[in-house]
DNA sequence: GCTTGTGAATTTCTTCACAGCT
DNA sequence: AGCTGTGAAGAAATTCACAAGC
C-alpha cells in the first residue's frame, strides 16, 4: 500500500482529527464519512480516500463499517497514529513583541505536545522578564540552550530584518523546523522545513477569494470554505 | 486569455510581490525569472508561467526581456493590479484577547489596506477600554456596526464556543469574508469565504514535515521549503 | 435504505523542452 | 551567453461511479 501521504491529505487529517475530537467530546459515538465531508467542507468521497492511508488492523479489519460509518475514538486513534500525535516537539520563541507574547499566553501549544522550552529577545529590557513562567534569555544566549536542550523548532516572531540572521544561528545549532511570522522568506539548508505565516499575505489571499466568489457564479448549496 | 487565477498561483504571485517590493527597496532594477524562483523556492518555470497571468499591455509588450529579465518596478505594478492590491478592506476584529491584541498592534494592516474599522469585546471589564486608538465596543453593537460601516471582513478571535454564534451574526449583516483564528470549522452562507489559522494544526503539519523530510531521501541543493 | 472502499476518469497543477529574442 | 514565453508531457489531486456490506 502508499506509505507516503500527500500533502493535501495530512492538511485534511489533522482537520478531521480535530472535528472528530470535538464529537467525542460532545458524545458522539459514530460518524459517517458524509457526515464528517460536510462539516469539514469536504466531499465525502474525498474523506473516505483520505482514511485509506490509516494503518489497517491486520486481522479483519478495516475501519468504518458500510451502513453504519466510523467509531469515532478508534477513527481519532487511527489518524493520530498516523500523523504523528504522539511525539512531543518543543519549541524554542524568539521574539516577545505582540505576537510572541500572544503566543506565550495560548496555552494550547503544551497540551498539543509543543510545549516551549524556551524564549529569547533582543530587546535589553526584555531580557530577565518573567513573562507567564517563562524568563526571557538574551540572543546570545540562543545557540547554547537550543543545542543543549535539543530543541527542533524556532518561532521567529521577531522583525524582517533579524529574521534570517537569527534562522542561520538556529539552523547551526540543529533546529529543523521553522514557524516564521516575519513577513519574508527565509533561505535556510536543505534539511529544514520553513513554515510562513504572513498575515498580509493571508488577507491578501482571501480578498482574492471573496473577489473570485463574486466575480463569477453563484453557488447553492449552504458550505464552507478553508484555507490554510 | 485565461482570466481565472489558479489557487496556487494566486498565493504564489503574493509572494513575488513581497519580495519584488524588498528588492526595489534595496534598490533592485532587474529581476529574472530564475533570481525570484530562487529568492522564494520556486522553479523559473514556475514563475513565469504564473507571470503570464498579467495584463499584458496591449500594444508591443510583455513584461519581460528576452536575455534581461523583469523590471521590477513594472512587474510589482502588474502584480498589484492583478491581485488587487489598490482596494481597501476595513475589517471588524472580534475579541481582543492575546490574538486580538497581537493584532491592534501590528500596524502593518493599515498600511496595506486593511484598516481595523472596529473592535468588539464580550467581556465587559474590556468594553469601554481604549486599546491603541480602537475603543473596544460591546458585542451588542456588532450588528450596527458593522451593517452602517459596510465591514466587509471580520475577524475571529475568540473561544471556539462563541466562534460559530458571532460568524452567524457578521454573515447576518453583510460580511463576506472571515479570519478565523478559533479552532473549529465554521459553517457558513455559501458566499462568504472563510480563512483559518489554527496555530496548533500548523504546528502538527509543520512537523509531519519535518518527519517526512528526514524519513526519505536527503535533498541536494540549497532551496527552501514555504507553506501558508 | 444508507454506508464503505476503490478502480477509472477527470481535472488541476507542475515540469520539461525548446523556439525565439537581446 | 542568458533570458522569456509557451506548447506538450508529466505528475498530482479530485471526482465519479459502482460493487459489496450492514
Amino acid at each position: 500500500m502508499d506509505r507516503v501521504i500527500p500533502k493535501p491529505t495530512a492538511k485534511r487529517l489533522n482537520i478531521y482529527a480535530r472535528e472528530v475530537q470535538m464529537m467525542i467530546e460532545l458524545g458522539q459515538q459514530k460518524v459517517s464519512s458524509t457526515d464528517l465531508g460536510n462539516r469539514v467542507g469536504v466531499k465525502s468521497n474525498q474523506v473516505r480516500k483520505d482514511l485509506v492511508y490509516l494503518e489497517r488492523d491486520e486481522l479483519a479489519g478495516d475501519h468504518g463499517r458500510a451502513g453504519i460509518g466510523y467509531d469515532c475514538e478508534r477513527l481519532l486513534n487511527g489518524i493520530e497514529k498516523l500523523v504523528g500525535a504522539q511525539k512531543r516537539w518543543s519549541l524554542a520563541l524568539v521574539g516577545v513583541g505582540n505576537i510572541g507574547r500572544a503566543l506565550l499566553s495560548y496555552a494550547s501549544f503544551d497540551e498539543e505536545g509543543y510545549p516551549i522550552a524556551a524564549v529569547f529577545d533582543a530587546n535589553e529590557k526584555m531580557v530577565g522578564k518573567r513573562i507567564g513562567r517563562w524568563e526571557v534569555q538574551p540572543i546570545a544566549q540562543l545557540t547554547r540552550t537550543v543545542k543543549v536542550r535539543r530543541i527542533p523548532i524556532g518561532i521567529l516572531a521577531v522583525p524582517r530584518e533579524a529574521a534570517q540572521g537569527l534562522a542561520d544561528q538556529l539552523c547551526a545549532v540543529g533546529v529543523v523546523g521553522l514557524l516564521n511570522f516575519a513577513p519574508m522568506q527565509l533561505t535556510v539548508p536543505p534539511h529544514v522545513v520553513v513554515t510562513n505565516i504572513d498575515l498580509t499575505i493571508t488577507l491578501k489571499q482571501l480578498s482574492m477569494d471573496i473577489a473570485a466568489r463574486n466575480g463569477s457564479g453563484r453557488s447553492r448549496s449552504r458550505r464552507r470554505k478553508e484555507r490554510s
